[in-house]
DNA sequence: GATGATAGGGAATGATCGTTTCCTAATCAA
DNA sequence: TTGATTAGGAAACGATCATTCCCTATCATC
C-alpha cells in the first residue's frame, strides 16, 4: 500500500491534482478503478493519503540530512543542501506535493489547506529548533531572530521547489553558502 | 480587453489552470463562450494572454517599488517589501499566476514553461542589476556574489507567494530585515 | 433605407472525467 | 470439500468539460 501511495504521490507531484485522472492513478498504482475506490473514499482521499505518505518520507529525509551536522549551524547547512538537491534533477522537475497542494488546492479546499499548513509549520518549527540548538552550542549568534529567520528559510525551501520545477539549474554549495549569511 | 484579461488572470491565480472552467472564465470576463473562442484559439491561449498581462503589470509594480529607493541597497529593500505585501492578504491568498503556472503546467506544457522561465529570468536579471547598482554606489559590498544572491532572492520571492497562499502571516519589515543580511 | 460584414451570445456536441455497480477469483473457516 | 467472505478488475453511468456551430444584433457603406 505504501509503495502504491508513493507512486500516486509521484503522479500528483508531476501533474498536479486536477490534471491527474483516476486512470493515471490506477496506471501508476497498478490497481484497477474499483480497487482504488474500495481503498479510498474518492480522489481527494487518495491525494490526502499520498500527501501524508510523501510528507512523512520527506520529513525523515530532512531529519536525516540535518543529523549529519555536528552542531546547529552545520545541521542547518546540511538541511538546506538536502533541499537544494531534492529541488534539482529528476525529482526537482517532478515537483513537491506540498507546494503543488498549496498552489492548486489551498485556496478552495480547507482540508488540504490544513494539511499543508501543518506540514509547513512543522518544518518551520524544526528549522527554528536547529537555530536554537546552534545558539546553544555557540555556532549561531544569539542576536539571530529565530522565528523570522525560520520563516524566511521556509520561503527559501518552498521557492527552491518552484524554481527547480521551472528547471532552472541550482548550485547547492553556492546557494547554501549565500543563504548561510542569514545566520550571521 | 485588458480588463477582461485581468479578470481572467485573477481566476487563474485563485483556482489554477485545470480547475478553471470556460464557464468560470466567461463569468469573470463577462463574455459569452463564443466570444471567448472568437478572441482566443483555446483555453491555453487565454491563459497565456492572461499570463503576459499579469506579468507586465507585476513587472511595472516591482519596478515602481524599487524606484522608491535612493540607492541599490534601498531599491532592493523596497522591491522585497513590495513582494511581501503582494504575498499577503487578499492578493496573497489569491496567488501568483507565475508560481501557479510553474507548479501546475511547467512539467507538461513547454509553451507555459518557456514563459515562466522568461519571467523568472527577467526578474532575476533585474535583481542582479540592482545588486550591481548597489555595488557601484557603495551601498552593497563588492564581495557579494551577484548571480547566486539574485537566484536565492528569486527563491525567496517565489517562496513568499507559496507561503502567502497557504495563508501564513508574513511580517514585511521583519522578513525583509532578515533577508537584507544576504547583502552583507 | 437596404445590404453586407462583424462581433457577441447561447445552445449543441463529442470527449473525458469521477464515481458506481457488478462480476470474477481467491482466501479462509468449517 | 464446501460455503462464505472479501479483494480486485472492468464495464457502465451521469455529469462536466472544452470546443464548435449557428443565430442575432450592430454598424459602416453604398
Amino acid at each position: 500500500m505504501d509503495t502504491a501511495l508513493d507512486r500516486a504521490g509521484r503522479v500528483f507531484c508531476e501533474r498536479g491534482y486536477h490534471a491527474t485522472s483516476i486512470g493515471d492513478l490506477t496506471a501508476a498504482m497498478r490497481l484497477a478503478t474499483g480497487s482504488v475506490y474500495k481503498a479510498f473514499r474518492d480522489k481527494q482521499a487518495v491525494f490526502l493519503a499520498a500527501f501524508d505518505r510523501y510528507a512523512a518520507v520527506r520529513r525523515e529525509e530532512t531529519r536525516g540530512a540535518a543529523a549529519r551536522g555536528s552542531n546547529g549551524r552545520e545541521r542547518l547547512r546540511h538541511m538546506l543542501l538536502s533541499y537544494v538537491e531534492h529541488s534539482q534533477g529528476i525529482e526537482g522537475r517532478r515537483g513537491c506535493i506540498v507546494v503543488g497542494g498549496t498552489v492548486e488546492l489551498a485556496a478552495l479546499d480547507p482540508e488540504v489547506r490544513a494539511r499543508v499548513n501543518a506540514q509547513i509549520e512543522a518544518n518551520e518549527a524544526f528549522i527554528a529548533g536547529l537555530i536554537r540548538e546552534g545558539q546553544a552550542d555557540g555556532s549561531i549568534p544569539r542576536h539571530v531572530a529565530v522565528d523570522d529567520t525560520a520563516r524566511l528559510m521556509i520561503c527559501i525551501t518552498q521557492g527552491l521547489r518552484v524554481v527547480g520545477k521551472a528547471r532552472l539549474p541550482l548550485d547547492g554549495d553556492r546557494l547554501v553558502g549565500v543563504a548561510m549569511k542569514l545566520l550571521a
